[in-house]
DNA sequence: TGAGTATGTTCAG
DNA sequence: TGAACCTACTCAT
């Protein structure tokens, strides 16, 4: 499921794939059919992504793609499998075939369209020119909880609920103090955890936060193969560093998960 | 087989 | 703030 570092690894993936090949587009669900006939036959230019948003440009008509909850992208090197009745959109070169099922969001931008959205994003920290200060602006002016503000896509892009929970607990910080009252130092320190849990994700497609003496006997084990977290969807279990029960909360509609001794 | 859940966003009220 | 939307998976019946 996908938080920024997917999108990125996505990005990757079709870079490598489809970026300056000619392409056929298809909607076999029939929901894309008029956007996929206008890209048909015509060769990618560029692939780029901000955070969640994943962005294919046949030079001035853009596919704008958004994930969501469910959405995701099967890429593989052809082997003239069908598509599921539920493919949005299927991409054709002649080495690979890429279907996408259950986007948000999967539309044409112009160029203008395009500029809105990116601008409309805070800072992505997989970028390496992201602006750290910029999130920090609208943190520090902010009456809502840095757990809040750490999901809005428009003060930092890319950061999900798994990607909220585990640098607030790497920072030792409550999810529930305002972000006009974060200390700087705080906001330093999730911002470094972020950047780099979200490289480490994007480097292997999947999410990897936990430190390897911080895993039990069996889990080391299976490192590399499942997903481990710290506080993330571990309610109820002895937190790893202080043996605290992990907690669950509703923040914004999301349940958050977070240590009440670590996180005091 | 159906209910419940999920790493998300948008829109109406 | 809550509902709606998109799909796939797990679990109980």
């Amino acid at each position: 499921m996908p938080e920024g570092h997917s999108i990125r690894h996505l990005a990757t993936v079709h870079s490598y794939g489809f970026l300056g090949t000619t392409v056929q587009a298809s909607s076999p669900q029939g929901r894309f059919a008029e956007g996929a006939a206008l890209i048909n036959n015509r060769t990618m230019t560029d692939v780029t992504c901000k955070g969640k948003h994943l962005f294919f440009h046949f030079d001035h008509d853009i596919v704008h793609v958004h994930l969501g909850l469910y959405g995701w992208f099967t890429t593989r090197k052809n082997k003239g499998q069908d598509a599921k009745e539920s493919t949005r959109l299927r991409i054709t070169n002649k080495d690979y075939t890429s279907d996408l099922v259950g986007p948000t969001a999967c539309e044409v931008f112009d160029n203008q369209r395009y500029l809105a959205k990116i601008n409309s994003l805070g800072p992505d920290p997989l970028k390496t020119d992201a602006d750290a200060e910029e999130a920090w602006n609208k943190i520090k002016k902010s009456k809502k909880t840095i757990g809040q503000l750490l999901m809005d896509q428009s003060v930092i892009a890319g950061i999900g609920n798994v990607y909220r929970a585990e640098p607030l607990f790497l920072s030792s910080q409550s999810p529930f103090v305002l972000g006009k009252e974060l200390h700087r130092g705080k906001f330093d320190s999730l911002w470094r955890d972020s950047v780099r849990l979200l490289q480490v994700g994007a480097e292997d497609g999947k999410i990897k936060t936990v430190a390897e003496h911080h895993l039990t006997n069996d889990e080391v084990k299976l490192h590399g193969c499942t997903q481990t977290s710290y506080v993330y969807k571990r309610t109820g279990n002895p937190c790893r560093v202080c043996s605290s029960a992990v907690q669950a909360d509703d923040m914004g509609g999301r349940t958050l998960y977070w240590c009440p001794n670590c996180q005091r």
